[in-house]
DNA sequence: CTTTTTGCAAAACATTTGCATGTAA
DNA sequence: TTACATGCAAATGTTTTGCAAAAAG
């Protein structure tokens, strides 16, 4: 019996290179048109395909958005992936929960065994914060 | 000034009363399908400038899969829309964070300031643990 | 060589929108 | 009557797929 192996081509390492250098979540569509600026030589298919192959083997995790799938390296395959969202940058900072603990709890009261859950807060960075904040001055100065 | 309110509509009814009838999320597909199904007339496009305007009003909550928008009736609009849902029945619990004092201090300590957050659960209810635990009783006997 | 990956275009879906028509109020 | 809501079809936008050609091993 002969081991299927996967291949190593340009497109999936510059996939994976991309999506570990960057900040937070990104969309395939986003990414493709960034890699393609670069002048790599990609199709909007591949992006999806290696972005799907990376959620598979759990080097990359997704969450869904009203505007569809967001991508993002994982860090530790065994963690948990909880995120807060910079909606305005994109940057995403890893969180951890509460307390592990409680998943199992709420879950015993109602009777559930838990497969997965989400957890992501969403709003605005300092940087981002800031930024909207020196706007508004200088505009209600004006 | 003359307020603008909202019509009664035989549509808007229906689906109003369909998602106050469900158990857990649907999406505005099935729920057309199934409103289609008991000879209501229609369009798919009305399904959904329905539901939308219902999540506006926050008198129903979405939630974004790779499968696109589940929509389900809210009972407290004041609450924060959390759930655990079985992915065998789609029955839905709505559940308590932990501490919402928590979301606030994860954001402090990242400077954050908290626009929304997510935290659903996803599992097998105990009914349908205790379905598929007989069945599969059953079949290592047989 | 053999088999996996790619690119492209077409297909498949979910969701939204333009517009003429129907219908609450 | 007079807006607002609807239905239909066309338009959008995302993601997947079929297939022949290119590339990895």
């Amino acid at each position: 019996m002969t081991t299927t192996r996967t291949r190593r081509t340009a497109q999936g390492t510059a996939v994976r290179a991309a999506l570990d250098s960057m900040a937070g979540f990104i969309s395939a569509q986003e990414l493709h048109r960034r890699l393609s600026d670069e002048g790599l030589k990609i199709g909007i298919a591949t992006v999806y395909r290696q972005l799907n192959s990376l959620v598979e083997s759990r080097d990359a995790d997704a969450i869904s958005t009203p505007e569809g799938q967001l991508y993002r390296a994982c860090t530790d395959p065994e963690a948990h992936h909880h995120h807060m969202v910079c909606t305005s940058c994109g940057t995403t900072i890893e969180i951890e929960p509460p307390d592990e603990a409680w998943f199992a709890a709420i879950a015993g009261a109602h009777r559930f065994e838990v497969h997965s859950h989400t957890l992501d807060v969403f709003g605005i960075c300092a940087d981002c914060r800031a930024e909207r904040d020196s706007r508004a001055a200088r505009d209600s100065a004006e």
